[in-house]
Parts: C-alpha cells; structure tokens; sequence
DNA sequence: TATTTTTTGTGAGTTTCTGACAATTTTCAA
DNA sequence: TTGAAAATTGTCAGAAACTCACAAAAAATA
C-alpha cells in the first residue's frame, strides 16, 4: 500500500518531471499531504527525486534539463549517436563479456544498455559509472592516467591490464574514418589501448557516425578489413555501405 | 559586478553540490539574501541550478552523481566531511604524489583541492572526474571492477597496479574505528587495497569524522599506530584525541 | 484477540519565500 | 561633470510551504 504509492509517485515524477504537491495532492486523493511529503522524502533519500519548493522532481528530469544546455557543449550530431547505440544495444546477449571504449558514443551506448547480465570492460569513467547504475550488469575499469578531455583512462601499460582479461565481443568508436587509412583516433595510448582490445576480441563492432567519414586523425587502431560490424546511422553513404560489404563486413 | 557575482555563484554551486541560502550569505557577505535569491532565479530560468527549499544545488551534480551515490552523499554528515576535506586541503604539497580512496569524504577532499601540480592515485570514480576538472593536477585511476554502491574500484590484482607506482603521501579514510579494532571497512578487497596503499605511502594521512567513533565493520585495514596524521572534525572528544597524541599521532 | 509496530492525519509553530516599494547604484546622454 | 533614466539592491510584511510532535488508525505479529 505504502510501497505501491511510492512507486506510482516515482513513476509519475518520471513521466510528468515536475509537480507540485497540489497536483501529487489530485493525484492521491486518499492520502494526506503531509503522507505524500513523507513519501517524497523517502524517494528523495533514495536519490530518485529532487524535493524543490513547492513539490518534486525526478532526477531524470533534471538530467534531461541539463542534457539540453549539457548536451550543446559535448555532443555533436547526438541525434545520429543516439540512433546508434539503440542499433548496438540490440546485439548485446545475455551472458556475454565486452569492452566499450569510453567516448561519446560509447556514453550514448551506456545508456541505452539493456539492463542484464552481462560484463562489460571499458576506460572510460563516465561509461562506467553510468553501466554501474545497472544492477545485473557488472563493470570493470582499466586503470591507468586520466586523459581529461574524454575521461577516458589509458596507459602504457594497458597491455598487462589485459592479459588476465578475457570478452567476446568488443564495441568501439572511432574519431574519423576513411577507407585507406582506416579508423583513427587523436590519442597515441588510445589507440594503442583500441588495437589491443580488438586483437583480444572474437568480434568487433565498430560503431561509427558518418560525420566522421573523410576524417583523419593522427593514430590509426584499425583497418576497414579488421571489423566485423559497422554501426552507422541513416545518413551513411551507399557506396561506402558497399564497400564494407564487399569485404564481408555487416552494416547496420 | 552582478555578472561576476552570478558567475561565481554559479561556480560555488557546481563545485559544492548544493548549499544553503545561508551559506551562500556567508560567502556573499555584501550583499541581501533576497539579491541571492534573485540570482538563483535567474540561474534557475538558464537551467545552471536548481532551487531547493533552503537553498540550491547545481545540475551538473546530480547528472554527474545520480541514483544511489548522491543519496549517500547527502545523507550523512556532510558538514564535518567538508571541513575535515578543507584540513586535509591544505596538507598537500605542490610536486607531491599521492593516493585518495573513492570514500565520501575523499569526494568532498577532491572538490576542495587546490588546482596545484601534483599527481593523484585513486580508486574512485567519482573523485577521478572531480579532480580531472583541474587544469594542474594529473590523476591515475586504478583498475579493477567497479562497486556500485560507492562508484570505486578493487580488484585482487591491486597489488600489480601498486607494483610501478610510487606516492609519499596517502589519504584514506574509514568507516569505522575502535581504538582496539582500529580503522575497519566493510569490503574485503577494498581493506586490502588500503592496506597496501598504506604500505605504500612514506606517510598516512587518516581522514576520520567523529560518528565513525565506536562502529564496527568487517574488515580492519589499518591499527592506530599505523597513521600518521589524524584529521577530524571539532565534535571529536578529547580523550580520543589523547589516545592518538600518545603515539606520537599529529591530530588536527 | 491482544499487543506491538508501522503508517497516517492534524494542527501549531517555524522557516523560507515572494511581492511591493523605496533607496541606492549604474548608465548614458547632454 | 551633471542630471535623468534604468537597473540593481534592500527592507519588511504577508503568504506559502515545511517540520515537529503527538494522537489516531491500520497492519503485522504473537
């Protein structure tokens, strides 16, 4: 009864965003105001809303406000991101092991992640503390420097980080793309760190915006021949889609 | 001059997390509460801040920490985490290396840390990002799987990712302490690792408010003799204080 | 059924917020 | 520089929201 009402608060804070106690007050006609204080303070200790004068919010709201005047100075294209890590997160099984690079893309992944059992390795901290908010998944960081502009980890010695590490599956992004000189990335240790992690992989999904395409950057890590799946949104030019076919590579 | 004002309030407010109106009287001496109200207004309109009963916090912070951390966070008493974080600020050296944990208080320390050139070891997530806001200062993230509850890292190969790196300086803190079971915490993995960050470290810097005084946790990382600062909050009693002067301890 | 525990309601008292208006400061043109 | 207009700030009273303590009701337990 009472857990039953917190959670239809919860929820409804999550889909209207904002509401005042009147309005929660129309909502539950049955109970007392000061219940459904009572009650938000609870969600509020459980870091599920914010209590604003006034009413509550939930905190997805928040993060969606912020997402908008966020999401200008991160993101470019998040549209297109968006589209493909909804595409990437359909090809993830139960059960299995993974690594995600811990860019911009791979944070659109985190979050579109089913939430099962699954492990996920990743150098990113953002991908991780947000893969950390699912409770079947498990997640493990690489060590090593911070780079501060992505923070992402990477260092020399990523190698050894590796060895006892075991997935399937690796799920990367690259900064820019063309088909002679391949996927390429700005950072030295980076792409040291993505070549390791495709050679350790069975499979690798390369997940890659087509604002990327032409691009190049001074650190290659992979070659076209060297993916298994490419990732891409709706704007993906045919005779490059062509191309990767050619050589067997699926494209999604 | 109003510009200025707001800007700074605004950096208050992301750095601290959240404060009350009080506080932020306190910092703005000069000027009436209701001009601090009327900038949080404006803020709160450019979607920077969010206006709580009592006061505001910044969105970045709940973006940043959402879900279950920012809950804990709150919780417990903050205001001795953020004056014994503002000791332990002034403690450190430029040119200095040195390890934090991804505790509570570690959190409040690296938000009050001075953007200075020094080179942090941690294991938290969260404080990782924090300090890798600052321009100065280099962080190094120890690998291994992530514990959700608290956003940090173990793993039992810790000891690897120890091997290659040297810091004089460490700066843990417990979650509880006896002075007979000494400074304990409730993860085995995370005991081990403190355990040799304090074999590590030439010296060790202990981080502890007073309601940790008289608990118990599971597991024991560190005796009493083995600190050598002691860093508390002003409730700390008296003849606990003692106890620690008597082996020499500096508490402050 | 009796007893304990949990949940809920009520109202007084406190704290925080808002609105209106006056005082002050800043801006800008003459 | 001076004076007028505009913007910013302070004060205070009234309003709104919140908290606390205690009693009533409901639920759980023995």
């Amino acid at each position: 009864m009472k857990r039953e009402r917190i959670e239809e608060l919860a929820d409804l804070l999550d889909r209207r965003g904002r509401l005042s106690l009147e309005q929660l007050d129309d909502f539950f006609p049955n109970v007392s105001q000061m219940t459904l204080r009572r009650d938000l303070l609870q969600l509020e200790q459980q870091g599920r809303i914010i209590r604003v004068r006034g009413g509550a919010m939930s905190v997805k709201e928040v993060q969606k406000v912020s997402g908008e005047a966020y999401a200008k100075k991160t993101a470019s294209n998040a549209d297109a991101k968006l589209r493909i890590a909804q595409k990437a997160s359909t090809l993830i099984d139960e059960n299995c092991s993974l690594f995600m690079d811990g860019g911009t893309t791979a944070m659109c992944l985190a979050k579109e992640m089913p939430d099962i059992s699954v492990h996920v390795f990743t150098n990113g901290l953002a991908v991780a503390i947000e893969l950390a908010q699912k409770k079947n998944l498990s997640v493990t960081v690489l060590g090593g420097q911070v780079i501060k502009d992505n923070l992402s980890t990477a260092s020399p010695v990523a190698k050894d980080y590796f060895e006892n590490t075991n997935f399937e599956l690796a799920i990367i992004s690259a900064s820019a793309f063309t088909p002679d000189i391949g996927f390429s990335c700005g950072s030295m240790v980076e792409a040291d760190l993505l070549k390791m992690a495709r050679q350790k992989a069975k499979t690798l999904y390369m997940m890659l915006d087509s604002s990327k395409i032409g691009k190049i950057m001074p650190h290659t890590f992979a070659r076209l021949e060297d993916i298994d799946v490419l990732i891409t949104d709706d704007s993906f030019p045919a005779d490059m889609k062509e191309l990767f076919r050619q050589k067997n590579i699926v494209v999604m």
